[in-house]
RNA sequence: CGGGGCGUAGCUCAGCUUGGCUAGAGCGCGCGGUUCGGGACCGCGAGGUCGGCAGUUCAAAUCUGCCCGCCCCGACCA
């Protein structure tokens, strides 16, 4: 059980202040004994998810902030899910946007003539909105300047006014480990303005880096590191000095595909569960030390695995349903077998029912008995809407010891009561065995 | 924290725009009867500080102000 203090929890199960999880770390020697945890890790994460039946995807993802490598997310599509994701259709590459790699975009150099800077006075207009509206050009004609702290020095990030950046790709790059937004003190200090008017022109103690994308633009709109002023046809080289040029932003459907090129096409999702590497990230500040063959203490080489119960049971729900209510997959269902009594005032039904749902008991399946004093019409929408997967009905055959065994919302077969038992096995295993593959 | 919406019977909601009948419906609940394998039917009945406080008015569920609670969107985020 976890807590959790969400600002604003949403998505009824998917993200709620209370949930249930499981967690699970790896312990090895060395990375090679880490890799074989991980795989083997992976490997049961595809076993518990195809025995559940889910549609799933495995996208490559970040850490999230807690660091690591090798990390991949267990992706339930749904267009309720809180998270993007990413898809190649040509290549079946899934990945976040914000660690999606794209292929090299052609940088041509542009053709049209540098014109001369020109600063404009632009009060009070501080996001991309306000400026391309004030300025009346569009958002790509803009470039954007975003002020970290990475790992103590103070970096300048150059993306395109429409772009979003995307930190993971921007650590990576700068190689380091801590990665923060510039504070207010620091923005004023290096762009020698308030908030919201930092360029990259004139920009001071800060190293510039930029989008690739920018090799191919001219003349663009930047913050003119002064109060409420911008700058006109800015252009690299001439006006300022990129030290590095790196992808840094994150995709967006259409963006092309590292691997193979082709158009990336975006989806929503909810996130089953998520493993990554941790190496010594934790041992070694907390000192989990092992002692290795020659005698020499060395950090414990760990891998993190968590998959997000409560959230899967969302999942579920939204896969596994018609207009009558649940259907629960055997292996996960609350219960296996539900065995409904008609008449709970016929003896006879009675005893048959209880009868039954001992021996499913004894059998060692989950059973569920209902006999409440309810019309039959009641009971049979309920059990519907339960959706447990078998069901035996107790009803007028009864008398003749004869019973139905069906799966919940199918057809049924009767079967003599002796024969229950094994007619609601058969059932399960057949419900067991649906499946899907991975990339459904 | 910002934006929007909603608080009326146990539940879901109508009524509010344009103030005025005894504040309504469906479901649920109680009693009597019929029915009894896919959310039955008939009859009778109980049930309300209209979220709270204050104001305007001859008169407030209805208009105004403040407060409280819940939901949605955003910011945020192992």
């Amino acid at each position: 059980m976890k807590f959790r203090d969400e600002l604003r929890p949403r998505g009824g199960l998917v993200r709620a202040r209370e949930f249930t999880m499981k967690d699970a770390y790896s312990f090895d020697r060395d990375n090679g004994g880490l890799d074989r945890s991980y795989d083997a890790m992976l490997d049961a994460y595809h076993r518990i998810f195809r025995r559940v039946g889910l549609p799933y995807h495995v996208a490559d993802s970040s850490g999230e902030g807690i660091g690591g490598w090798d990390t991949r997310e267990f992706v339930s599509v749904c267009d309720t899910g809180e998270t993007s994701y990413l898809h190649c259709q040509a290549c079946d590459y899934h990945a976040t946007p914000e660690v999606a790699v794209l292929a090299k975009t052609e940088t041509r150099e542009p053709d049209d003539p540098m014109q001369p800077v020109e600063p404009v006075e632009t009060p009070g207009q501080r996001t991309i909105e306000q400026v391309t509206a004030f300025l009346g050009v569009s958002a790509e004609r803009l470039v954007k300047t975003l002020i970290y702290t990475a790992d103590g020095r103070v970096v300048a990030a150059l993306v395109r006014g429409d772009r979003e950046l995307s930190e993971d790709k921007l650590k990576i790059v700068l190689g380091v480990k801590e990665l923060v937004m510039g504070d207010r003190e620091t923005i004023e200090r290096v762009s020698g303005a308030p908030v919201g008017f930092a360029g990259p022109v004139g920009i001071k103690e800060a190293e510039i880096i930029a989008d690739e994308e920018l090799r191919g633009e001219r003349n663009f709109v930047t913050g003119g590191n002064g109060a409420d002023l911008h700058l006109r046809n800015v252009n690299w080289d001439r006006d300022f000095e990129v030290s590095r040029w790196a992808q840094l932003r994150s995709a967006v459907p259409g963006d092309p595909c590292a691997r193979c090129g082709a158009p990336l096409t975006g989806y929503q999702g909810i996130e089953l569960a998520h493993i990554f590497k941790l190496g010594t990230k934790y041992s070694e500040p907390l000192e989990a030390i092992y002692l290795d063959d020659a005698g020499h203490r060395k950090p414990i080489v760990m891998g993190c695995y968590g998959i997000g119960t409560t959230r899967t049971m969302a999942a579920v729900a939204e896969h596994f349903r018609d207009d009558a209510g649940l259907l629960w997959p055997v292996a996960v269902a609350p219960f296996e077998v539900e065995v409904i009594l008609v008449n709970q005032d016929d003896h006879q039904q009675r005893e048959l029912a209880e009868g039954i749902y001992r021996d499913l008991q004894t059998a060692g399946l989950d059973a569920l008995l209902e006999d409440r004093p309810e019309r039959p019409g009641v009971k049979f929408k309920d059990a519907d809407l339960i959706g447990v997967p078998g069901q035996v009905v107790v009803g007028r055959l009864a008398g003749e010891g004869k019973v139905e065994v069906r799966r919940r919302g199918g057809d049924g077969e009767t079967v003599a009561a002796g024969e229950a038992v094994a007619a609601v096995r058969r059932l399960l295993e057949k419900n067991v065995s649906r499946r899907f593959s991975p990339s459904e």
